[in-house]
DNA sequence: CATAAAAAAGATAAAAATATCTTTTAATCT
DNA sequence: AGATTAAAAGATATTTTTATCTTTTTTATG
């Protein structure tokens, strides 16, 4: 359903959410050992989310990227689009063609609720709702 | 969440389920274009899932692949199990160690239960509910 | 302005998933 | 028994995803 990589951004992104702001901005070499993902594919991932203005950067010596209080405003379903791109989540759940909600499958019918219900959540839900009440890092990626 | 394989395995045990018994054999190549997968990735697959013990077959003349009436009892689950193994499914959704149903974490409180529920589903329908009170290939494979 | 810092961009590499092709084995039928 | 049929097994090829490395551009600062 989601991609390895709409995984390491939407980690990335959560880890910019808790530990940076326009005033406090954060290098990929000091992320990516904290979230599990290989450094410079986390800076691929950041910079194309920073090109879709999904999060914010900037160059040079005390650059580094942040998330402004806009940024974090963006959905989870916005990250995942930018990774994945839109056809990914999309498609019929079988990869049947012809298929979609309105005239679904059978498989669609079985398990496609579900599926509905897992992009709602991410439609849904924002950054800001993420972090929303917790304190710390320990507490989204725990060792 | 399925791997393409996994699809194609499905569908090709549903055309199974369908079209075959064990005195009504049915060749790779007559299933593969109705159910759109590659002739030959399609015979790996069955040949994986016969070699497990999810649906039947015999070599030579007459032969072919089938579903015998205790093949119909096996559940989805069991196909994407033998096709993309146990990991895939049972590891956490957003890729983070040490989460699980017991510990988990922020995300997946977040999304884990569409994905628990989209799990259940799998485990809980058997073939023969697939298709029970279908008659026809067109009601799940629309053009 | 020169230097250094850091993201951006581009090129390349490795691994996994998907797909095809060839050879072997087993079953049936004449 | 010999020929034929079809799955099983094995080997190889292609594509996509994941990952790394190198060069370029931008920005800040001494």
């Amino acid at each position: 359903m989601l991609s390895n990589s709409s995984k390491y951004a939407i980690k990335g992104v959560l880890y910019l959410a808790l530990n940076s702001n326009a005033d406090h901005k954060v290098l990929v070499r000091d992320i990516y050992d904290t979230i599990h993902v290989p450094e410079a594919y986390l800076a691929k991932l950041l910079q194309e989310l920073s090109r879709h203005g999904i999060i914010s950067s900037t160059r040079g010596p005390k650059g580094g990227f942040y998330l402004s209080d806009e940024d974090r405003k963006h959905t989870l379903l916005e990250i995942v689009k930018v990774i994945d791109g839109e056809n990914r989540l999309n498609s019929c759940v079988m990869g049947i063609r012809n298929c979609d909600m309105d005239n679904p499958c059978v498989l669609h019918k079985l398990v496609g609720g579900n599926k509905s219900k897992f992009i709602n959540v991410l439609e849904s839900t924002t950054i800001l709702d993420l972090i929303d009440g917790k304190k710390g890092v320990e507490e989204f990626f725990p060792m």
